[in-house]
DNA sequence: TAGTTTCTATTGGGAAAATCAATAATAGGA
DNA sequence: TCCTATTATTGATTTTCCCAATAGAAACTA
């Protein structure tokens, strides 16, 4: 009552707005006046204006009203099936920002629902699907199709090969591939061990992280060449901090194929159709 | 009831909590589930759980609350009088990370009560308070004293020499006096024109600027040399990319006094006397 | 195992609060 | 000056809220 009758400037307005009679707001805002011990609007001219101190609460009880708000949305939500959570084990490198601006869209549409994320290398991600530990999976397409997993092509995401300014490679013209070999490649590889087949090692001389950021960091720091996500190093690229090389068999960019993998035969509720369908698209959007 | 409910783990215990009888509790979270249109608690043992959905909603109703509780407190703090804004003009150099410290300390403990900041040059700050522009005044003394104004000393404010690591006199080892002169010294001035006299011009080449952070940014680009608050280059000076000036005759730290000015005569809430029993500290503890 | 305690759900009655409808007074607009 | 829209007030009514009491179930205790 307090916040409509602010909003509208008349408790005869606040009281049609708010499907009640123009008494039960007259008498709601007094006895609230008198709970709290001062008055909330100036009534000196018809219009009631607020008090200094009512304008002060005014911004409270708003706040307040909001959280209640997002309270029944949430509880609509939950009410309507949606999650209480989703978990989604991706491969760092495919955080672009075009994922985030969907997740973000997300957040705002599914308050309801809590997002998890699970950094992982793409070839453990089917096993993490696989047993349950997170719902959607974004990884670079590679290993072969594991039963129970439904996989979807999502499209491809665009790498450079960089190095530092500094590097020996960096002002090269025209780089054939056996000039690469005596160079050091920092290589993708899970933990456990395993490199990553669609990532192919060029160089003898490679060392290997486990993460494309940390790849990033020796990169910028000179320790050796590698292939990175190009969203990842674009803004590197434009400060000059990082430059691409000329590799003279590379005629157009290197773009892995990228999918999204859910369990086969499972429920899924409407956030995660949701998100699935969006998911298929911020590969589109990145071209 | 919900949230009481939730963190005690039982009705009964929720309803002593509340001062309400267990049934309430009871009677009142069926009503709210009902409401909802699904299950908050899960009854299946003796003491109810919550389900997935409740915990999810758990996060949002106690949000609910918090912001109610803010009301409440703002709204007992304007009963009690506290004022619904305070303005402070103050000179940029004094705000210290103290006085910082003690207005994050304030905006706690009075959270009805709005604060806003004019910067100001010393000089101009005794005329804003006294016009009704601001309610506290914080500024280097030297002016004098203006009728209808409280002026209060609180302490001095430690000043250093300071200029760029590649600036002329950086490496000289005991600088006296006269061979200051020839170099460019960077001085306050307020926007009207006139130079602060604590200030002292101790160059022949002097330039101007309305605010200390920009006197500080012209110091870091080896413009010239200043008398800067020490708080503002400490760490430049860590950091190396500020130098002190080894001043024969300066033997002591330069500490300008500053005061506090408010209106005479004037009512002060106690949002306000709080705020200036602590002001009247900022620089013991700097020191 | 039996007794005790501590739960929750349910119900009926009573108190409190909320709301409405009606009325009176007042201010602004035509 | 009339008309309309607004607020305050009051009495009646409806709704909500809460307690006390009861019963059944689960856990704890001896």
């Amino acid at each position: 009552m307090f916040v409509a009758a602010a909003e509208t400037g008349s408790f005869s307005a606040a009281g049609r707005v708010l499907g009640k009679g123009q008494s039960a707001v007259s008498l709601g805002i007094s006895n609230l006046e008198v709970d709290l011990g001062f008055e909330l609007f100036d009534r000196a001219t018809r219009k009631p204006g607020l008090t200094k101190e009512g304008q002060r609460l005014l911004a409270f009880a708003k706040a307040a009203l909001v959280q209640i708000e997002d309270f029944d949305a949430a509880a609509q939500g939950l009410f309507a099936g949606e999650e209480t959570r989703i978990r989604i084990a991706m491969d760092d490198a495919i955080l672009l920002p075009s994922l985030s601006a969907q997740l973000i869209e997300f957040g705002n549409k599914f308050s309801a629902t809590e997002v998890e994320f699970l950094s992982a290398v793409s070839p453990e991600i089917p096993e993490i699907i696989a047993s349950g530990n997170a719902d959607i999976g974004l990884m670079f397409s590679g290993t072969q199709v594991q039963k129970g997993l439904e996989q979807a092509f999502i499209g491809n995401l665009p790498f450079v090969s960089v190095c530092s300014p500094g590097y020996p490679l960096a002002d090269v013209q025209s780089i054939g591939a056996s000039e690469l070999l005596p160079f050091r490649q920092l290589l993708l590889r899970s933990p456990q061990g395993s490199a990553l087949d669609q990532f192919p090692a060029l160089s003898v001389n490679t060392w290997f992280a486990t993460s494309f950021h940390t790849i990033r960091e020796l990169v910028l720091q000179g320790i050796g060449w590698s292939y990175l996500p190009e969203h990842l190093v674009s803004d590197a690229i434009a400060s000059g901090r990082v430059t691409r090389l000329n590799l003279r068999f590379e005629h157009s960019l290197w773009s892995p194929p990228v999918e999204c993998v859910i369990l086969k035969n499972t429920r899924i509720g409407p956030a995660q159709t949701w998100l699935l369908e969006r998911v298929k698209n911020i590969l589109q959007a990145a071209d």
